[in-house]
DNA sequence: GATGAATGAGTCTTCATTCAT
DNA sequence: AATGAATGAAGACTCATTCAT
């Protein structure tokens, strides 16, 4: 339960940062980062414009911290899920899992994620040799394992499998945010592993003709 | 065929609209959408500002333009190239190199589709409904002939299939795009084919344990 | 008839000249001096936008152009209706007549004489010392001759007194511009006059307590 | 009452307003409504361009505030000094005296009123049916009231007389405003009521050839 | 003479950030 | 620590005017 122990600290300060950072994952998600206004946020957390620079640098750190802070979470909840296990298709099955659920069940959050934190190529690099760097060599990670211990084919490309992996699970979060009847994501997640992993041709004709 | 032959249009407007756009795509790329300015442009294009406004309503047109543009172009090519295809799969090996390469060839235009064509909910909800919906609903259509003539597996989620495929070329891109070292993105073409076909389970064992 | 001599000249230089004039009027007179765009007007007039400065100096230059011909032409007029009349108050009611028939049948022109030359103390200052300048001297003239004949009342201030006509005629001229259901202006030409000339106080009683 | 003290309010933010209300007289008095930019009036009430903005909503409202204050306080006072006289002749002393007093002791507000306000057709509609309207109400009225107690011509038409008032007293202004050596507005009061009461005529000699 | 595409100076307005209280 | 009024830099857009054709 560490995700409610992040967020249920007693220190004030804290309180406040939190609810702050709330505030702006629920504006970034509904206007858009450059559309959002500091003093939207403000309003939405219910504290004067000025307050917020007491707790964050900005609006650009502002946004930066959403991302640290819920990265930081959520690989720290998947190193502790995955220890113990063994198996890397077990352990690709429960990465996609917590993947699926942590922004299942926040929109607003998944929104600023997908979207707002995708425009600008510095957040970007930034952010891949940050966080989401670490997301991405721990997949890489269990891939180059299972290819190695025979759970997955020998010839796999693990730099590809890598983006296969991410850009499906990734889409499959696009395609939820846009779509008008959003359900619940974690429906997908069973269809999508066996789909990675049973490729899409036909039972027993692992191969046709490449080009 | 003056649509194919609109880059190459001897008409002086065409011709200054057509610089412009290739400025905006520029400068779109190189600075994200909000961060640029109109008078960028302007100097990219070697134009005076107020020329931008005889050819475009304004900054948002000019965004929304170039996905038009683009994309009406892509799928007037796809579905050339399509023609006389029979197979399924063959046509989702040439739907998937011509994404790769109308974006590999040109880094700029793909930063701008990939990124910031999507921070605004807006922008994509139109887009969807749009052009790109006809690429998805194109794509999907392959993937269930595919399903029907026995070249894809029977079992497969149309929907969900889709998404995979879209979201891996995609992510593909993206990154690519982040990469220092880009390389070419085609060369990524035929492995991407092979994983997306026969899953990432090795050969003859197409199953394990579900959950 | 001069004025249709001065409107329907055949030189051709003139003929546009005049059609580029009615065209500033219409479109001062709808949309306001400032707000109305060089493009308005030359589309108005149907010619193109560089020709409007083949025949006026530019925009400023327009409004200047209206005023000065229509009150020339007015001047003219009026001049020549009161050749051989001897009578002031006679004359006061040619020249009253005159004002109300000139702006009662030319909405545009009358907005445009009555508001749109109003704002700019720089226009007014000069159209004062101008064909405007003209008018009252005349006007003025009419009042102290009319004091010197007996007619009018010998106490009489000339200054306050050409105030009082033409105040009280161009304001009639503006509550009709902006009165719903015009009607004729000339309507009002008996009343006013009688109203001048008997004042407001009941008949036989040239009255009593000042202030 | 904290209307009548609204000048004098010490609510900062009162004081505030009303310094950039001021400042936007000068301004558009001295520049003309179109001529005068944002950042000129921010210069002379001392303020930042920005600050213009926390109290009002533009330009356009800018000067209708100009207009919206000036005349709800004239028409106040003007009913206070009304208030226990019984005589309409006296009545209309006292509207035009204030008429004259108000603006002639704010050169500014005068040609901001007289000239600034009535260049747009769509303000004057809006201000005729406010409180102009009320104003204008207010003098036909009285004298409709003097008209009935035979203080008044009993043939006197009453929206052609309240014209004639508000038409002469209007245009005194103007032209007071136009003159380069001002002088006391109010030193043109009591001739412009003898004037109005007794008719440009001759004593004893109501009448005379009308057309 | 006539055209109308191109120019670029000019201005209103927004909003992240600061700082006196 | 918290406030929120004030700041002023920045930028999209308009339109009178020019000039090559």
């Amino acid at each position: 339960m560490p995700q409610s122990r992040a967020t249920t600290s007693d220190d004030p300060r804290e309180v406040k940062r939190s609810r702050i950072l709330r505030a702006a994952i629920e504006v970034f998600a509904h206007k858009g980062y450059f559309t959002a206004r500091m003093t939207d946020i403000a309003h939405q957390a219910e504290v004067a414009d000025g307050t917020l620079y007491l707790y964050f640098d900005g609006k650009e750190h502002l946004l930066m911290s959403i991302f640290d802070d819920v990265l930081s979470r959520f690989v720290d909840q998947l190193q502790r899920q995955l220890e113990g296990v063994d198996d890397a298709r077990r352990k690709l099955e429960i990465l996609i899992r917590l993947h699926l659920e942590a922004l299942g069940s926040d929109r607003s959050l998944a929104q600023v994620l997908q979207i707002e934190m995708r425009h600008s190529r510095r957040f970007m690099s930034l952010l891949t040799r940050g966080r989401l760097g670490e997301y991405l060599a721990l997949l890489r990670q269990i891939i180059e394992e299972g290819r190695e211990t025979g759970r997955l084919r020998h010839d796999l490309n693990p730099v590809l499998a890598t983006n296969l992996v991410f850009g499906a699970v990734d889409e499959m979060v696009n395609s939820w945010l846009l779509s008008d009847e959003p359900g619940d994501l974690l429906r997908h997640h069973q269809p999508l592993v066996d789909l990675l992993f049973q490729g899409m041709a036909p039972h027993g004709r692992p191969e046709g003709g490449g080009r």
